[in-house]
DNA sequence: TCTTTGACGTACA
DNA sequence: GTGTACGCCAAAG
């Protein structure tokens, strides 16, 4: 892959996350080697407001598995809906056994 | 240019 | 378990 900006790698991880999987912030800047998970959450941010409607950011949360960004949305509800379409159980705005559902960045050099 | 803010995470009291 | 503090880096004012 060639350097690219670093919201772009971000996105590319983004898009590689499963379909009925999580991952939080931490583990996709520290696969990237951010040095901030802030960035991670600065990215998506731009990716939302952006005309990029294909990232999925709702498998995107924070170290607790809570859907912290999901007043970013277009609408709150949307990330868990988004959640729950694919599989996964949220609840009180949290991924339900997070733990289980965690996918590692680091999985997309396996492929 | 400096200051504040932010979809975070870890450490400590 | 909760609250405070700090690091981290980029964008906006």
């Amino acid at each position: 892959m060639k350097e690219q900006s670093y919201f772009e790698l971000v996105y590319y991880v983004t898009q590689q996350i499963p379909k009925g999987r999580v991952t939080n912030y931490g583990a996709i800047a520290d696969y990237l080697s951010l040095g901030s998970a802030r960035m991670v959450g600065w990215a998506l941010t731009q990716s939302n407001k952006s005309k990029m409607g294909n990232i999925p950011a709702h498998r995107v949360v924070n170290r607790k598995g809570e859907l912290s960004g999901r007043l970013n949305f277009s609408t709150p509800t949307l990330m868990q809906e988004s959640l729950e379409s694919e599989g996964v159980e949220v609840v009180n705005d949290k991924v339900v056994d997070f733990d289980g559902l965690f996918w590692h960045p680091q999985e997309i050099d396996k492929l």
